[in-house]
DNA sequence: CTGAATCCGTTTCGATACTG
DNA sequence: CAGTATCGAAACGGATTCAG
């Protein structure tokens, strides 16, 4: 799974549509790819209070194997959402913890935390 | 691809596991599975100025297929954000609205709007 | 016009084993 | 401890054909 650069940023889904077609979503197409991956949103909630070793993150997300993990810490760090401090030392030491761009995203899962709530409250009154 | 109730409500990726490890991730888990099909959010937009016919949404989106719209609006129906009225006539007619929930979702794509604008704004100024 | 049904390639994700 | 590498299952999504 090679990652060399932002993974959201291939193309958004409407942006190269002609131009009567375009509506204004791409930056809502970026987001959207932020979050796509099933275990990042979890990562970012994980990280909101300071950073975690590698190891932590592992134990905190019981279901999500070693290598997969590996792979949607990259992209976040790659796509600007979080730091990745390594340590020189034996055994191997990794910090992550979240950039500003990450700090700034947990005002998206807020919203996203209110409308759940709602929705989940609306569906048990069967409302739904 | 059958869908015969709510698609995102199986199980929150956090919410099976042991007490200690449970966040309050649930609610964010839930709407964010609202958005991870590829048009779900692209059809929310276009349907938030009013209900659209099921040739209008494709005109829209040109990239989508047939039975992959037909497929979205399913779940998307399913999971209470959107109306389809059909009308029983020939050739057939069907129209497709927001509810309630599916409005005040609207909410929840503004904020990834703004963040996603700041987003692309910093990485055009290369600062990401 | 609005689907349903089928087929099929791609991407995502999980399991397992191995490494410095 | 924090990765890599490899394999395979499952989900996602596109193309095509058919139907009322």
């Amino acid at each position: 799974m090679p990652i060399k650069k932002q993974t959201i940023f291939d193309e958004c889904s409407m942006c190269s549509q002609p131009e009567e077609m375009k509506i204004q979503m791409c930056s809502v197409c970026v987001t959207q790819k932020i979050i796509r991956g099933k275990w990042k949103i979890v990562i970012i909630w994980l990280l909101r209070d300071g950073e975690k070793r590698f190891s932590e993150l592992q134990r905190n997300i019981p279901r999500i194997n070693q290598s997969y993990l590996t792979h949607q810490l990259k992209e976040l760090e790659y796509d600007g959402l979080l730091n990745r401090k390594a340590y020189n030392v034996i055994p191997p030491k990794v910090e992550y913890s979240l950039t500003q761009k990450g700090i700034d995203f947990i005002g998206v899962m807020e919203v996203m935390d209110n409308w759940g709530k709602q929705y989940i409250l609306d569906f048990k009154n069967g409302n739904i």
